[in-house]
DNA sequence: AGCCAGGCCAAGC
DNA sequence: GCTTGGCATGGC
C-alpha cells in the first residue's frame, strides 16, 4: 500500500472529518491550542466536557485566561484529567503566546513552552494557524506498522512526519483530513485489540501485532 | 470492572 | 539517545 491510497481509502469510508474549530469561528487559534493541550492523552469526549466548562465560565478569551488564577483553571478542566498538568500547560500557553503577533509564532516558539510537545505544536500550526505541518500521533505510529507502510513501531516523531509530507500533496486540507482519518480509523477499528472486522483497510494490511 | 484515551516531562540508564 | 513512571477523569 501507498500511503496516498490510505488516504483515499479512509476518505472515501468516512469521509470528510472537519475536525477544527468546534466552537469559536473567530478566534480558532485559542481554541485549537486549548483543545489541543486538553486532548494530550485523553479522550475528546472528556475534552468537549471541560472546553464547555471554559466556554460556559467565560474562559476561553486570552485575557481571561491571562489573570485567571491557575485554580480557577484547574477546577474547569477537571474532567479532562491531567489537570494540575494541563491548567499550568494553559498558563504557560497563554504568557508565552499572549500579544505576540501570530506571524512571530512558530514551531520551535511553540516547543519551548512547557507542555507543548512535537504534537501539540504541530496541531496548532496546522489546526490553529493553517501551517503545513503534518500532525504524527500514537494512531499513526500504530497504523503505519500495523499496515506495513514503516517497518518499526517506534520510529522518531520527525522521521515519520518527513516521510508522510514527502508522500501527500502540500494542502492544508489534505493534511488536516489525513491525520483526522488516521484517529478515526484508529478509534473505530486499528485500536490496541484491533477490530479487523468491517476495517477498511483490511485488504491492504500486513496486520502486524502490536 | 479493568482497560484505555488525539502526550508531555523528568529521571534513569 | 532510548525507556520508564507519573499524571486523572470518564466511557465502554
Amino acid at each position: 500500500m501507498k500511503i496516498i491510497q490510505l488516504y483515499e481509502v479512509l476518505l472515501n469510508s468516512f469521509g470528510e472529518q472537519n475536525w477544527w474549530p468546534v466552537y469559536s469561528g473567530e478566534d480558532k487559534f485559542l481554541e485549537v491550542s486549548i483543545g489541543a493541550i486538553l486532548t494530550q492523552n485523553t479522550n475528546w469526549n472528556n475534552v468537549e466536557k471541560a472546553l464547555k466548562n471554559l466556554i460556559n465560565a467565560g474562559f476561553l478569551n486570552w485575557d481571561k485566561l491571562l489573570k485567571a488564577d491557575t485554580e480557577q483553571i484547574k477546577q474547569l478542566i477537571k474532567p479532562a484529567g491531567f489537570y494540575n498538568q494541563k491548567a499550568i500547560y494553559i498558563k504557560n500557553f497563554v504568557s508565552a503566546v499572549y500579544g505576540v503577533s501570530k506571524e512571530k509564532i512558530n514551531r520551535s516558539f511553540l516547543l519551548s513552552i512547557k507542555g507543548i510537545g512535537e504534537e501539540t505544536a504541530d496541531s496548532i500550526l496546522l489546526y490553529g494557524l493553517d501551517r503545513l505541518y503534518f500532525v504524527v500521533d500514537a494512531y499513526t505510529k500504530r497504523i503505519f506498522y500495523r499496515t506495513g507502510l514503516i517497518n518499526r513501531p517506534a520510529i522518531r516523531y520527525g522521521s515519520l512526519q518527513q516521510y508522510i509530507q514527502q508522500n501527500i500533496p502540500p494542502d492544508l486540507k489534505v493534511y488536516k483530513e489525513f491525520h483526522a482519518l488516521i484517529v478515526e480509523l484508529g478509534k473505530r477499528a486499528c485500536r490496541k485489540k484491533p477490530l479487523c472486522a468491517g476495517c477498511p483497510v483490511n485488504h491492504l494490511c500486513l496486520k502486524r501485532p502490536v
